[in-house]
DNA sequence: AAATAAAACTGATCTATATCATATTTATTA
DNA sequence: TAATAAATATGATATAGATCAGTTTTATTT
């Protein structure tokens, strides 16, 4: 009955698809020689919407989202956790620009890698380009969900959906401690802070979830699930 | 002040840049044999979510409109007018399966293009692959642009963006015959159909457009557009 | 041309959720 | 450890926009 895949304001996508699997070795080297390492802290950009892309950027380590920038509110995109791609659909003919902004949750390490030298290796490797083409088709798929989501659901399924999600595809575990506020719970899901700890008590008090401080304890999965489904 | 490129609920993006221009005389002839051109009238389906995507389609004539299927509700994704590709995101490894439907607005030709072959030609021709990764990501920019209106303006700030779309992406006119019912116009707004019909008696009212039957003329370009930004 | 169906329109009511105001708890700084 | 700031929590109120129940107009069929 239900329709596929798209039922999900979830922002992560769990696919451990990587498009440098299709790189020979001495392209490989070629991106080593073009790439920088930098560490940023908790809550610093890492791109801003609107400059210039100069480089494609990868996750090493940490957590991050990823937005647009609005007045007065941003909307966000995605979480991307650790050995994601950041800044794909900046490879546009003619202007190169960030068509979003992302920032960390948590401390994390960001590989830099020039934007030309991405370019050059998707019009010469055929096969990193058809990887390339996947990993945005998966992006979209995303996207699709979360938008559909974001749309359609009220409160408590959008809760419902992001701590699952959080559950599943961030900490692999039903037992996790939250690196985001009640505020970024409230940009992730669209609703204002003040709801999102209501329906939280909601949850807690119909013994779905327990919480304590950062920590938050999925128990019910199942009900969570249908919370999720249902809207 | 304002920011880049996201400001408009609006679902065409109306970029004339075709990858098939990336392909040698004989890739296209490969093409031309592994092509049906298939007539659809006004609201038929094109492709329907969930189903195996045995094939890429390319939008010859007509107008269709490109949505989630959703309970109770579905989500336009976008419209496109002639000249498009529909179905791109299904190019997946794995699973071929059409990530949404279409259907059409009004009597439409398509091309069928056989996904295998089409696929081939992106792993074979790493320029058509690059441009296809163009044509993704515009459609991306686009999606993003929709997705923050659709969550962020209200009613009238989405009302107006999408009749300004309809004049200067699909029509080139600020006089035209619209094919959609106050209802598409509501799926396409993420409205209710009264609400469309309340908030165009509105722009009619402050002088802003006319109508009369199917035929919409749009007066102040300049407080349309105001309205579109503010929200 | 009459009959029927589908859009378009209008007003009254309802509701989900934001906003505001304030209190309490937890974290950070001095 | 006190002082300050930030995050969390809770109740009261406001409102944008949906839903419902009709009426009128336009389109389609017989």
């Amino acid at each position: 009955m239900h329709n596929t895949g798209y039922t999900n304001t979830c922002t992560v996508y769990n696919s451990k698809l990587s498009c440098f699997e299709a790189l020979t070795k001495s392209e490989l080297e070629v991106i080593e020689k073009n790439k920088v390492v930098v560490n940023y802290r908790k809550g610093e950009n890492i791109c801003k919407q609107g400059s210039f892309a100069s480089h494609i950027i990868f996750l090493r380590e940490g957590l991050a989202k990823v937005y647009l920038e609005g007045n007065p509110k941003n909307l966000i995109l995605k979480i991307t956790p650790a050995g994601n791609l950041i800044g794909l659909p900046s490879i546009y003919d003619g202007n190169n620009i960030f068509l979003y902004s992302a920032a960390t949750y948590i401390n994390s390490v960001v590989e830099l890698i020039d934007i030309n030298v991405f370019k050059q290796l998707i019009k010469e490797n055929p096969k990193f380009a058809y990887r390339v083409i996947n990993v945005l088709n998966e992006n979209t798929v995303q996207i699709y969900g979360r938008f559909y989501c974001l749309t359609n659901k009220q409160l408590h399924g959008r809760l419902a959906d992001i701590l699952l999600c959080l559950a599943q595809r961030i900490f692999y575990d039903m037992e996790f401690d939250l690196p985001l506020s009640r505020n970024d719970l409230a940009e992730l899901t669209g609703m204002s802070t003040e709801s999102v700890i209501r329906v939280m008590k909601d949850f807690k008090d119909d013994g779905l979830i327990e919480t304590s401080g950062k920590a938050i304890k999925i128990i019910n999965f199942e009900m969570m699930n249908r919370i999720s489904e249902v809207g």
